[in-house]
RNA sequence: GGAGGCAUAGCUCAGUUGGUUAGAGUACUUGCUUGACAUGCAAGGGGUCACUGGUUCGAGUCCAGUUGUCUCCACCA
């Protein structure tokens, strides 16, 4: 017996069921020993401590689109799901937590007792986002479920740091950085964002040393002045040249430094001297570095001041600027201060201006990396798709620098370097160690963690096994394609990337698919700041998983940011109700036995079928090209009118006249027809709108036990069948205009009214005295050689001119004016084609097919001009 | 300073290698309890495709420039 559909699509009902029946059945879960082609993709790893947001939602609805497509048509399909550990965002949250509920810092816990806080933190929280993503119906293989943190992943992290380590790519070094003196740790320059803030610039004076004179510096960082030790003037510089060499005494201070030469200050820049603090900028460090400098650190690590600051020992950086610059003042050291705006450095997870400062940290040698990643791209073995994204690649890492890689964090993977406590040597090791090997003395570990990203870089290998060679390396990798925001090329994309090339040999994926941003409906950022962040889970409770995934895939071009409003959200509800509803109609007409999926033979079609055929299967083209070329979104528009427009205006209407004969054979072959074009919509459909297409799949007849393994369609030429195409399109247009003329006149539909034809295609419309009557509120319809009275209003079509019989209904003049309008306009394009058509360069020029559809079009608009002339001839 | 995006209907956006009279959703106007759907049906109004120039038989689409706007990267104290 056939499950009947609820009369209102209410998603709520059965998505959750229809999600974990495919879980239970395991389509999910791919066999990498069967041979089918592989297609794989590995999941933006989202924090394991997050919840899922639209960006999320964006990201996985796109992966899922693919994923789907590609597992009907046959593919051995893999989506490797999993969460990231997100280091300084997770720790942050349970330091966060343990204050506000115990008053507690992580220092009062101690590393391993904190550390066991945060994995029952992530062990209470981490499934959190799981259960979201499969409430969104992503089509993951959960039995291979990751984290960057579990055991095979951290085994992949070790693997690859000894081996970077070894080949001198890993080295550690005192080097300029960028410190959070919040989070209390170093970070990368992609972690660094920058903000235009408002902030002075002092203009100081540096007494010279046994002279009556004085050097104008201006800093923007007075603060930092503790650092100082040199001023660099260019070499080159007339007005400064007398400076060099000579010494200069810091104010307040006392500590004499030098003034040297160094063509990095600008001539004719400010005062063309600069002050040169090689701790804590990164010129000055450079500078520094070549003239041998001595590195003054003035800060701690939460960005107090340390002893060299003197006086101002234990105040925070801007306090101790304020006081500074009061002394100085006082002191008659201040000659200015002038508003400065300027962009300052924050930290990208506490927004805490960050301080640069030298420390020691771990860092990859990048140029050896970033050359085959950059000759990967060059070479198109990694294409970004759309393909502007590739230069935001390319320019990054061109000039890419060493990667701080180590964090003064607890919450990651603790760097398994090792010290001797005895004789101090270092030891870097894939498996933990407790005795040197140098001298048999005791060691401690390393107490830095690595960078987040240096575990997510691995993600596309280290899911799949590796070191080890496992069945999944070998089916699956490289991943087909990566899906993922334009946000994180640098942070991810780029590092997996020259860590695919160096670790496996091969580019981590052959596409790159960015996506922009899901702004809210003022095109704003959705932030937690803001508070105007949607959350998907709502939308997901109130219009369905399908409805929000349609909303994200619909109406914007790849790489694009897109708005996200309710009138979105509405469309694509409707939409979905729309084929519910049309579903029904279908299913309300088919008798229990009704079981057949195929087509009837091509001889017991009728136009209407063919027609619908015919522009089913050229959609279904355009599907398959756009959705090869990542055009998502114009896939889907397709399938939405076609499905809106075409398949429930149009065939649905024409199918009713058979479908009513109940017992009719017609009624019996449109029934199979209805089956088919629907099937196949809701098989198209499915990869975007996995749920209901499910559910009403599971109603009709249907050949495949699950839609989510169903066979894709393809384009079938043999059923395009032109001529019936446009036949049909003709009684289509006649019955528009009718349509169009009756609501000008304000005739109401419940007015049926005679309609009498005269048309050279009377074949095309002897079939069709049912549709009108139908769809065009005629009572009649009569094929006729000509109309003579001067009663009717006449409609007039390409190819035939309809008269409807309303005397009292019409103005001639009206009439007349209306006919002249129309005639005008016809008359308007017949000139334009004719200049067209006798523009020789057109004619020499142009493709044969386009100057042929210029021909045929004006053929048409001379007959339609000869037909308004007879009518307008007829009123006069 | 460098790079890139965007500018099309009141609003939000599509428009795929240049080729019908430039489309959709939404809003608006009018009429409809039409044997699936008012989350609907039918009809309609609404656009100098930012501006200027160029290439071409033909430009919303390609090129150059201008203006406005957003973003990323770098960063001069």
């Amino acid at each position: 017996m056939r499950k009947e559909l609820a009369k209102t699509y209410s998603p709520s009902e059965f998505e959750e069921r229809l999600y974990q029946n495919w879980c239970d059945k395991g389509y999910f879960t791919p066999d990498p020993k069967d041979p089918a082609p592989a297609f794989s993709v590995v999941i933006p790893p989202p924090n394991v401590t997050g919840q899922l947001h639209m960006g999320h939602a964006l990201d996985e609805t796109l992966q899922d689109i693919l994923v789907r497509r590609r597992r009907m048509e046959g593919y051995n399909t893999l989506w490797v799901p999993g969460t990231d550990h997100a280091g300084i965002a997770t720790q942050i949250k349970v330091e966060e937590q343990l204050r506000t509920e115990e008053g507690l810092t992580r220092y009062d816990l101690g590393r391993e007792k904190f550390l066991e806080r945060v994995w029952d933190w992530k062990h209470k929280y981490g499934n959190r986002i799981i259960s979201q993503l499969k409430k969104l119906g992503a089509s993951c293989d959960w039995t291979r479920e990751r984290f960057t943190m579990d055991e095979g992943c951290s085994r992949a992290v070790r693997e690859v740091f000894v081996n970077l380590y070894e080949k001198d790519l890993i080295y550690r070094g005192n080097r300029i950085i960028n410190w959070c003196p919040h989070c209390i740790t170093a970070l990368s320059d992609a972690e660094v964002e920058y903000s235009e803030q408002e902030g002075s610039f002092w203009h100081i004076k540096y007494p010279i040393k046994g002279e009556d004179a004085y050097v104008e510096i201006a800093t923007t960082r007075p603060e930092t002045m503790f650092g100082d030790t040199a001023v660099a003037v260019n070499p080159n510089d007339d007005t400064t040249k007398h400076l060099i060499g000579k010494t200069l005494i810091l104010p307040l201070v006392g500590r004499e430094i030098p003034v040297i030469a160094d063509d990095y200050v600008e001539i004719g820049f400010g005062t063309g001297c600069v002050k040169i603090t090689p701790a804590h900028d990164p010129n000055d460090f450079l500078v520094g570095q070549r003239h041998n400098l001595e590195q003054i650190k003035v800060m701690n690590d939460d960005a107090t001041m340390n002893r060299f600051a003197g006086k101002y020992e234990g105040m925070d950086r801007y306090e101790c600027r304020r006081a500074l610059v009061e002394d100085l003042k006082s002191e008659g050291y201040l000659l200015s201060v002038e508003p400065h705006a300027h962009n300052v450095g924050t930290c990208y997870r506490c927004k805490t201006t960050v301080e640069p400062m030298t420390s020691d940290q771990w860092f990859v040698r990048m140029q050896p990396l970033a050359e085959p990643a950059l000759k990967a791209v060059y070479d198109g073995k990694v294409r970004f798709e759309p393909e502007r994204f590739t230069k935001t690649y390319t320019n990054w890492m061109e000039n890419v620098h060493d990667w701080c890689i180590s964090r003064q964090l607890w919450w990651g993977h603790r760097i398994p370097a090792f010290y001797c406590d005895d004789c101090g040597e270092m030891t870097v090791s894939k498996t933990d160690i407790t005795v040197c090997p140098k001298c048999g003395g005791r060691v401690h570990q390393e107490s830095d963690v690595l960078d987040t990203w240096f575990s997510s870089a691995l993600w596309p290998f280290s899911t799949m096994g590796w070191p080890d060679k496992t069945e999944e390396l070998e089916k699956y990798y490289p991943t087909s394609v990566l899906v993922t925001g334009y946000d994180i090329i640098f942070f991810w994309v780029a590092r997996m990337i020259f860590s695919g090339l160096e670790h496996m040999g091969k580019e981590p994926f052959s596409t790159v698919f960015i996506h922009g941003l899901v702004r809210d409906a003022q095109g704003r950022k959705m932030s937690k700041s803001l508070g105007n962040g949607i959350d998907p889970l709502e939308i997901i409770e109130k219009y369905g998983a399908d409805a929000l995934r349609f909303a994200l895939a619909t109406g914007n071009a790849p790489g694009n940011d897109m708005r996200f409003s309710d009138e979105k959200i509405e469309a694509a509800r409707n939409f979905a109700n729309k084929l519910w509803n049309a579903s029904r109609f279908v299913l309300m007409n088919l008798d229990a036995e009704d079981e057949e999926t195929a087509l009837p033979a091509l001889d017991e079609l009728s136009v209407e079928d063919k027609w619908i055929l015919s522009r089913y299967n050229n959609m279904v083209k355009n599907v398959n090209v756009n959705m090869d070329k990542y055009e998502l979104g114009v896939a889907l528009s397709d399938l939405y009118d076609f499905t809106w427009d075409i398949f429930c205006d149009w065939y649905i209407e024409l199918a009713k006249s058979r479908l009513f004969e109940k017992e009719s054979k017609g009624a019996a072959v449109a029934r199979r027809v209805l089956v088919y074009v629907l099937t196949g919509i809701l098989k198209l459909l499915h990869p975007f709108m996995p749920f209901i297409t499910e559910e009403i799949y599971q109603s009709l007849p249907h050949a495949s036990e699950s839609i989510v393994i169903s066979s894709y369609p393809k384009f079938d030429e043999s059923l395009v069948f032109p001529a019936e195409e446009a036949s049909l399109d003709r009684v289509i247009a006649m019955i528009g205009a009718i349509r169009t003329r009756r609501a000008e006149m304000n005739v109401p539909p419940s007015r049926k009214a005679k309609v009498y034809l005269v048309t050279k295609y009377s074949d095309t419309f002897k079939g069709a005295e049912a549709f009108m009557i139908r769809l065009a509120s005629a009572s009649s319809v009569e094929i006729v050689d000509a109309y003579e009275k001067d009663d009717a209003v006449s409609i007039i079509t390409e190819g035939a001119t309809a008269f409807i019989p309303m005397a009292e209904m019409i103005d001639l003049d009206k009439e007349r004016a209306r006919l002249s309008g129309e005639l005008a306009k016809t008359e308007g394009e017949i000139k334009r084609l004719q200049g067209k058509l006798s523009n020789e360069g057109f004619l020499a020029k142009a493709p044969a097919a386009v100057v042929d559809a210029e021909r045929a079009k004006l053929e048409k608009y001379n007959a339609t001009r000869e037909a308004l002339l007879a009518a307008i001839a007829k009123l006069s």
